[in-house]
DNA sequence: TATTGACTACTACAAATGTAGAAGAAAGTT
DNA sequence: AACTTTCTTCTACATTTGTAGTAGTCAATA
């Protein structure tokens, strides 16, 4: 379910490329990512342990698949930092990020965009 | 720098009681984190070594107190997380919040409040 | 002051994480 | 078929993290 910081990487490269080898794999990795082969392997293993990646032959080779979604994953990142650093709950966090992280104009101008379309679209 | 899951609880409860004694803290911790007293000392001691509290002296109790402000730490958490899951950048991550997290129509209106002011306000 | 209690400093230890090598099996090449 | 390349499966190992026990010391109290 929780994601280390390395199998982020990996899940990052496996979501680009979806059914995708290892070798594969360590092509869509950040250029400053230099791990070895069965680096990538171990992590995929573990990755398979943890219900979070299938695995599939084709002849000798592992082909692999993500179980987890992107936006499954990005869901319990957001939710584990949620209950960690602000609070439990949205509020703090948009107010830090609104109040913190200078948006740019656009930016600022992009979001109260999407949030009156959905407030308009999602009122039940 | 980056703090770990049981580290964020020791440190929440040491902003929000500052200068404080590992038994003080341990009256803090959320009624379900049922850590033995030198769990907490220990954890207090590593937080020590990598600089994110300081440890002073009162007859022969530690007073402890927060080296890192919180608004830092939450900065530093929300970054990664962005870097890791939201390809470093804030954008997908706020379009991710507001189209996935539902949040309440007073919500969103008072998020658009705060992104007008801060517009206005912030512009140079 | 003898006893009890609270604190500290050290040590311990299993599980998780990051990182990879070695050896053997398949597959591709000459 | 022999050789080379590519994969796979296992094993390994240092660090970090979570969690706590032990023994000794200082302080409070009878």
């Amino acid at each position: 379910m929780k994601l280390t910081e390395a199998e982020w990487q990996i899940m990052n490269a496996l979501w680009k490329k979806n059914p995708a080898t290892a070798r594969e794999l360590v092509e869509l990795l950040p250029k400053n990512t230099n791990w070895a082969y069965t680096t990538i392997k171990t992590m995929l293993s573990r990755l398979v342990n943890k219900n979070v990646v299938t695995e599939r032959k084709r002849g000798n080779t592992s082909i692999y698949e993500p179980l987890l979604s992107k936006s499954k994953a990005r869901k319990n990142a957001l939710v584990s930092l949620m209950d960690q650093a602000f609070d439990g709950t949205i509020g703090p966090l948009m107010h830090f990020i609104v109040e913190k992280e200078k948006l740019t104009k656009s930016q600022k101008e992009e979001l109260i965009k999407i949030l009156k379309d959905e407030k308009s679209r999602g009122e039940q």
